[in-house]
DNA sequence: GATGAGGAGAGCT
DNA sequence: AGCTCTCCTCATC
């Protein structure tokens, strides 16, 4: 992906609305946490405490923080934790604008656009294996739109407005004007609207995006639970928060947040009433099976794979 | 009260 | 048949 796609690059910076996952790789905050050696945590805009909360905002203010006259650095704190990371080999090249004491070019501004869409890409591939959905809006059929809207709706806080697009197929929602999103969902359309147009844009942008690991959620098998819980786990960016290694070469891992873990079951499984007792019941079949089990210190809301990768 | 263990039945593919 | 969901009881933290 040497640029932006077509449709990608229609999407003004301010405009894009990316997850938590694509907002902690991007190039500002490798600047930010590897580079500079800090927490996300520890300079502003803070990103949203859980992937579900408000986003737009923060990428507002992410892409509004960019520097006519570099004073965007001036929110990062001091920081000599460069020497603290001597073997950081990421460098992002903003940061080295920046450290050169220019401003941004335009050179710089197309390689964080090229990153942010990279990023983008993967986001898509992520959502694609946790619903079960393609990357291609064109091929959802009234269900997947349904999952798609649902998930949408929970990952930027939006009102609920899958009622509005109800029995409508992939097809017929690509035709729809952003105009005709706001008619049907007055709150948040827009930000639907805008949504989809990434993913057509990301489906039509590049052959074979994704990362080529192809895995049984995305072959339209039915997803078992330890892989769901082992997909999770490989995004900690995204899901760290609710569930992460605790001893990756032990296969040890622990659910941090049980509801939301749950919660995401559900929707991936279209469980709406799915909770982490349902959820505990199904990982301790595994117990017979030999596919989990509980350490060898049990723990509460620790699990450990028997034969980690 | 939340979590853990496990039995049992039902539904789905 | 295999897998998961659902509901349940009882035990433990």
């Amino acid at each position: 992906m040497g640029s932006a796609s077509p449709g990608l690059s229609n999407v003004s910076p301010g405009c894009l609305l990316l997850s938590p996952d694509v907002a902690l790789r991007t190039g500002v905050e490798k600047a930010a946490s590897g580079a500079m050696g800090l927490e996300k945590q520890e300079w502003s805009p803070s990103p949203p405490a859980t992937p579900e909360q408000g986003l737009s905002a923060f990428y507002l203010s992410y892409f509004n923080m960019y520097p006519e006259d570099g004073s965007w650095v001036a929110k990062v704190p001091e920081a000599s934790a460069r020497e603290d990371h001597p073997e950081e080999p990421e460098q992002c090249p903003v940061i080295d604008s920046q450290a050169s004491g220019n401003t941004l070019d335009e050179h710089s501004l197309e390689q964080v656009q090229s990153m942010v869409v990279g990023e983008v890409l993967k986001d898509i591939e992520t959502a694609c294996k946790l619903l079960n959905i393609t990357a291609d809006p064109g091929d959802w059929s009234p269900g997947n739109v349904q999952k798609w809207l649902l998930w949408t709706e929970h990952q930027y806080r939006l009102p609920p407005a899958g009622k509005a697009f109800q029995e409508l197929g992939g097809k017929e929602l690509c035709a729809m004007s952003e105009e005709q999103f706001r008619q049907r969902a007055p709150l948040g359309g827009d930000v639907l609207h805008a949504h989809l147009d990434i993913w057509k844009s990301a489906s039509t942008s590049e052959e074979g995006w994704t990362d080529g690991e192809v895995d049984s959620s995305c072959s339209g098998q039915p997803i078992h639970l330890w892989q769901f819980l082992k997909e999770l786990l490989l995004k900690p960016h995204s899901y760290g928060r609710f569930i992460r290694w605790l001893n990756k070469e032990k296969g040890i891992f622990k659910i941090e947040d049980s509801a939301q873990v749950a919660r995401l079951w559900g929707v991936r499984k279209n469980r709406p009433a799915m909770n982490y007792d349902k959820l505990s019941r199904s990982i301790r079949q595994y117990y017979k099976k030999g596919i989990i089990r509980k350490p060898d210190i049990s723990q509460r809301l620790v699990y450990q794979f028997v034969h980690p990768v």
